[in-house]
DNA sequence: CTGTACGATTGACATTTATCAATCGATCCC
DNA sequence: GGGATCGATTGATAAATGTCAATCGTACAG
């Protein structure tokens, strides 16, 4: 690993206020991995061996059931996935692919557990985290269950681009059906989401879209600071 | 409050392995308050001051957007909500309401960070609890976008009847309005949900039901562990 | 350069869900 | 008892969403 990706993961809420030595014994007890895209890293149902932090690439986390498929998030360098599982040392509730090249630092569940026991900062920032983690799930239940497909993907575009600088500008890193899929439609009824949409301020071409009109575009997507502002 | 209400809520796996000064401390700070039914507890948006423990009655907690409402979940005795929120002193992102007449045992927030700091085994009773909570928005998730309306009513109706003990007999606690906005569905919907359902191993009468067949249940519901187990 | 593969888009149609309106049934209050 | 109220149900209709099929366009391999 790089001194600057340890750096990065050293910056994040999870890690920051922990011990050095703890934070350098977590690095020590993990793998650092280099997957191509499309590998599925974690499966749901399995056991939860391992805290991810993906260091570079994309992942896709994803859940089945009734015979279906949904995206539940997408996790971009330097972000963290399945705390919740590792520990608990439950069972994962969602499994976990890659949607490029990536490389993804895994720590082992027992020496999370063994760092949390051993550093009240480092257990600090972890309740921190579960509860942030918690309020998100909460912010995503409200999303999902209070408005429809166009809505939710107006208020995608304005977070989006609020996350890249606000300039009005938005590079899709991924496909358009993983889009559809975190945003709970099929890639057939995005495409007509965003047909829709271009009559209220947005263009697209391919996977760039600008919001050119932003005052129509907040008009159809009624943004709530208690569903949308990030936790 | 009454003896055996304290035990129970001291039986709370949030509280169980606490140290007795903690739990003691926590109980003389809280007030133990009375409401009719109907009445609105918490509003979001609203700071986060106090833990809430349900000792008696029933509460709801639901959110509001987009220019609807929709409910989160039924808090039963003796159970907790607003744990979240507490913990990182930030507002509230659902509202409660009493639908019985109920008793609500209510925790300053800074008590509950202060026993937290002062006790490691309450730490880590809440970090056990707020990744509970985590994986059960999860599975709130999966269950509102893998599965239709009907399918979630099937697997409402097995999980709670297995929480009653599996006798196959259910009786509704509240109005099937609440039902309803529990699952994700209006009112009207649910009625068709359950005609729908009658000729699959349900009888409906008023707010008792009853499970005649639960083979020919289960295939219409097609439970997954990963959704409807409890957390 | 060209054929192929694959994701995105579009059209037609089916299903699911919501909305509006009317009615039913039980409860409560006088 | 009788009227009023409120939640549940039913019917008719509309909106949202999913499904199936065909086509388009681009990227990639040969």
């Amino acid at each position: 690993m790089r001194p600057e990706d340890a750096d990065a993961i050293r910056d994040l809420p999870l890690f920051h206020d922990a011990r050095e030595e703890t934070f350098a014994g977590l690095v020590r007890a993990g793998f650092l991995q280099r997957f191509p895209p499309g590998v599925v890293l974690i499966n749901e149902s399995d056991p939860a061996d391992f805290l991810h932090v993906v260091v570079e690439g994309l992942v896709e986390m994803f859940v089945t059931g009734a015979g279906r498929e949904t995206t539940i998030s997408i996790v971009r360098p330097v972000g963290i996935f399945i705390l919740a599982a590792v520990l608990n040392d439950d069972v994962y509730l969602q499994s976990a692919r890659t949607l490029e090249k990536s490389q993804v630092l895994m720590i082992p569940g027992e020496a999370v557990r063994a760092a949390m026991a051993a550093d009240p900062a480092f257990m600090h920032a972890i309740i921190t985290e579960l509860a942030r983690g918690y309020r998100r799930k909460v912010k995503e239940v409200k999303n999902q269950k209070l408005r429809t497909g166009a809505e939710r993907l107006a208020n995608w575009l304005i977070q989006e681009d609020a996350a890249c600088g606000g300039e009005g500008w938005i590079e899709l890193g991924f496909e358009k059906r993983v889009l559809s899929s975190l945003l709970g439609m099929t890639p057939e009824n995005l495409s007509r989401a965003l047909a829709t949409i271009r009559t209220h301020g947005v263009t697209v071409e391919g996977a760039s879209m600008r919001i050119t009109d932003r005052q129509a575009l907040l008009r159809i997507a009624r943004p709530s600071p208690l569903i949308d502002l990030p936790e």
